[in-house]
DNA sequence: GTATAATGTGTATAAATATGCAAAATTGTG
DNA sequence: CACAATTTTGCATATTTATACACATTATAC
C-alpha cells in the first residue's frame, strides 16, 4: 500500500501544484488512497520532496531532478540484470550481466544520490560506497528488497 | 542589510547542516546579523531555500542548484584570492591570501558539495579530501581550469 | 500453523513555519 | 530639510508540519 500510495503522490505533485500537505491528502483520497497528514508527512520525508517557494508568493511540493527521473519501472526493468548483492565493509558490491552495470549504477546513483558515497561501475560489477558497515548492510538490504523477484 | 543577511544565511546554510529556522536565526545572530525567525522565515522564501530530508531521517536546508550556479559567479571574484593549488595524495591544498581560505572553501563548498568528502579551511590554506588520489587529481586540475585567470 | 520481530499507521500534540498587521526603517521627491 | 511612498521587520498568532506513543499490520523464523 505504502509503495503505490507514494507513487500516487509523486504523480499528484507532479501533475498539480500542491501547496499543503492537508490538501496532497485529500487528493490521495481522491486517488483511492486513504491516509492521514501524518503519513502524507512521512511520505515526503522519504520521497525526498520539499516545499518549494514560488515566484507568485506561494509554495508547492517538488520533487528533485533525480527522482523525476527515478521513474521505479526503470528499476523493475534493471532487476532482471541483476545477478547478486553482496555487502563488505563499507561497501556494497553487485553483479549484474556482463555490460549491464554502467547502465544500473547510473539509475541507483539517480536514486540513491543523496544516500550514497558513491558509485562505482565497471562491466558486469558495480561497487557501492557507504559511510559505514551498518549503512552499507541497511542499503544492501534495501537494494536486496528493491530487486528482488515477485 | 537584507541584502547581506541573505548572503550570510547562503554562506552558513552551506556550511553546516541547519536544522531549523530558530537554528538559523542563532547562527546568523552569531555572524552578527540579528533577526527574528519571521524574517528568516520570508529570507529563506526569497532564496528559494528549502528544507531537504537527509537519510539519517533529520532535516537540513538546502540550495536549488541554479542558486548555486550563481554562487559560481562568486568564484570567479574569489579566483583573485587563489594563489595556488596542489594535490597531495587524495587531498587538495589551496592557498589563499591570508584571511581569505573561509570564504572560499564555504563557496568551493556550496559548489563541489556532492563531489568532495570533506574542505578544511584556515586562514590561508584550504584542504579539500577526495576519495582517492585519482579522484584528487581530477577535482585538481577541474580547480586549476576554473580559476585559471583569463 | 504460532511466535517474534520489523514496519507502517492514526491520534494527539509538540515543534516548526508562515503571515496579518502595525511599527520602524529606507527610499524617493520636492 | 519635510513628507509621502515603499520596503522591511517584529510581534503575536494561525497554519502547517513532524513526531512520540500505542496499536495494527506485515514479514520472518521456528
Amino acid at each position: 500500500m505504502k509503495q503505490k500510495r507514494q507513487q500516487s503522490i509523486l504523480k499528484i505533485i507532479s501533475e498539480r501544484d500542491v501547496k499543503t500537505q492537508e490538501e496532497l491528502t485529500k487528493r490521495l483520497s481522491e486517488a483511492g488512497f486513504v491516509a492521514t497528514q501524518a503519513t502524507v508527512s512521512r511520505d515526503i520525508k522519504e520521497l525526498g520532496i520539499f516545499k518549494l517557494a514560488l515566484s507568485d508568493g506561494t509554495y508547492k511540493y517538488a520533487i528533485t531532478q533525480e527522482e523525476k527521473r527515478e521513474n521505479k519501472e526503470d528499476l523493475k526493468l534493471f532487476s532482471k540484470s541483476i545477478l547478486s548483492i553482496k555487502c563488505a565493509l563499507h561497501t556494497i558490491v553487485i553483479k549484474t550481466g556482463s555490460g549491464m552495470a554502467n547502465a544500473v549504477a547510473a539509475t541507483l546513483d539517480a536514486v540513491l544520490n543523496h544516500e550514497v558515497l558513491g558509485t562505482i561501475a565497471g562491466d558486469d560489477t558495480i561497487l557501492i560506497i557507504m559511510e559505514s558497515p551498518e549503512q552499507a548492510e541497511k542499503m544492501a538490504a534495501r537494494l536486496y528488497k528493491m530487486f528482488r523477484k515477485e
